[in-house]
RNA sequence: GUCCCCAUCGUCUAGUGGUUAGGACACCGGGCUUUCAAUCCGGAAACACGGGUUCAAUUCCCGUUGGGGACGCCA
């Protein structure tokens, strides 16, 4: 490029530079190369080597308006005034990332160059070196970025800000492809989920070019949808890899996931709602304790108590208890609960853990949520 | 300061020179579930502003405002 006169070597050390843009923002103009190293004279270049200075090389840049085309913007037409020679290799002989990134593509026969639009003001110098090298451009499309909902760059604080963050936060990785696929730009119709339909139904030049908020909200509805759609294999292999599962509660396990699974939000609350339902010991929560108090409580227990030990099934109980006592709703459940926290006391609708039945039919769900009501104070 | 991009419900978006401006997430209400969740039904919610062009602008043009980005021997 030297040899053709596409570039030529600058001399200025980084101080200078630094001046320059300093005199240039003192003096409201834009800061831009001003170029003093275009045509040095044999002179000027021997004092610099016999200083020790080592050059950089710049891109001698054409006097003429370069319009790139975008994928999603159309036409973008950059002012030849506007651009300053850069420098595509350091005085350290490196190259610089505007070339090698051009270079590398054209070599990589990349035919679709997608970036964040902050690489939009890169785009025409790309263009004008790989036209001066006779290369073939690939087609550009830049992208909003993506924003959090104070409309800043999406940072660390977020907990969303690189995919790490997401896996770390157990999302899974359908979930997030699928939260990520709704960030400018929305299926036609709703997928239910499927990413292979998103993707079959993505078209690039629909997507937005304007920046967009980071929706967490989104991705948790996606989330709760994949964990629903999982098979129960599945949720279980997630779950032993997280080493949640001990070998000789497999079972009880499985049962207990199949209950649980219809109102999954997270991978992460999981043992938290399992644990009800497997054999043991049930605590009642705190939430529970305050539905539990007062005198219509203590009544509806002793009733219940009286019917379970009349040999009346727990559902049936229950009815007796909601007349006698005047309870309803929240309250009558976790007083009933109160009682089937004793072995002995529960029966086929209301025991816990190994007994209860089948999934699926909505029995287990059912039994889990005459067992434990107090579960509610989870959320 | 200079240049570039962008602008429809809270959010992601669909859409058209004449529409009841559509959907999804979130939200609110109701049904079902004797609680919750899921699900079903319903509701509230938007064309940033000002000029043009036009019989007619959310839609086309210009400007304003607002948001974002770039101005390094970083990538």
């Amino acid at each position: 490029m030297l040899n053709r006169g596409l570039a030529y070597r600058c001399y200025c050390t980084a101080e200078e530079l630094e001046e320059e843009r300093r005199r240039a923002a003192r003096e409201h103009r834009p800061p831009r190369y001003s170029g003093r190293c275009r045509e040095l004279s044999a002179d000027d270049v021997r004092r610099f080597e016999r200083e020790g200075r080592r050059p950089a090389i710049r891109f001698r840049v054409p006097d003429r308006d370069v319009t790139i085309v975008d994928a999603l913007r159309g036409e973008i037409r950059f002012r030849a005034i506007d651009q300053d020679d850069f420098i595509i290799r350091r005085s350290d002989e490196t190259v610089s990332f505007l070339l090698a990134g051009a270079l590398d593509d054209a070599d990589m026969r990349v035919t679709h160059v997608l970036r964040g639009d902050d690489h939009l003001p890169n785009t025409p110098r790309q263009a004008m070196l790989l036209q001066a090298l006779d290369r073939g451009l690939p087609a550009f499309a830049h992208l909003g970025l993506v924003l959090d909902a104070d409309h800043r760059p999406l940072s660390k604080r977020d907990g969303a800000a690189t995919l790490a963050d997401l896996r770390d936060a157990a999302y899974l990785p359908d979930a997030v492809r699928a939260a990520l696929a709704h960030l400018g730009w929305s299926p036609p119709r709703d997928t239910g989920g499927d990413v292979a339909a998103l993707a079959f139904r993505f078209r690039l030049e629909a997507v937005s070019g304007s920046s967009c908020v980071w929706d967490a909200a989104r991705l948790e509805h996606e989330n709760a949808r994949a964990l629903r759609a999982l098979t129960a294999d599945a949720l279980a292999a997630l779950c032993r890899d997280r080493g949640w599962i001990p070998p000789a509660l497999e079972e009880p396990w499985r049962r207990a996931l199949a209950a649980v699974q219809p109102e999954l939000k997270f991978l992460a609350e999981i043992p938290h709602l399992v644990a009800p339902l497997l054999p043991g010991d049930v605590n009642v929560e705190n939430e529970a304790r305050e539905h539990l108090s007062g005198a219509d409580v203590a009544t509806a227990l002793r009733v219940f108590a009286e019917e379970m030990e009349n040999g009346r099934g727990f559902s049936d109980a229950v009815k007796i208890v909601k007349t006698k006592s005047g309870l309803t709703g929240r309250r009558l459940f976790q007083t009933a609960a109160r009682r089937a926290d004793r072995p002995d006391e529960r029966d086929r609708d209301g025991r816990i853990g190994e007994n209860f039945g089948a999934a699926g039919d909505g029995a287990a769900r059912r039994a889990r949520i005459n067992a434990f009501p107090a579960r509610t104070s989870i959320r």
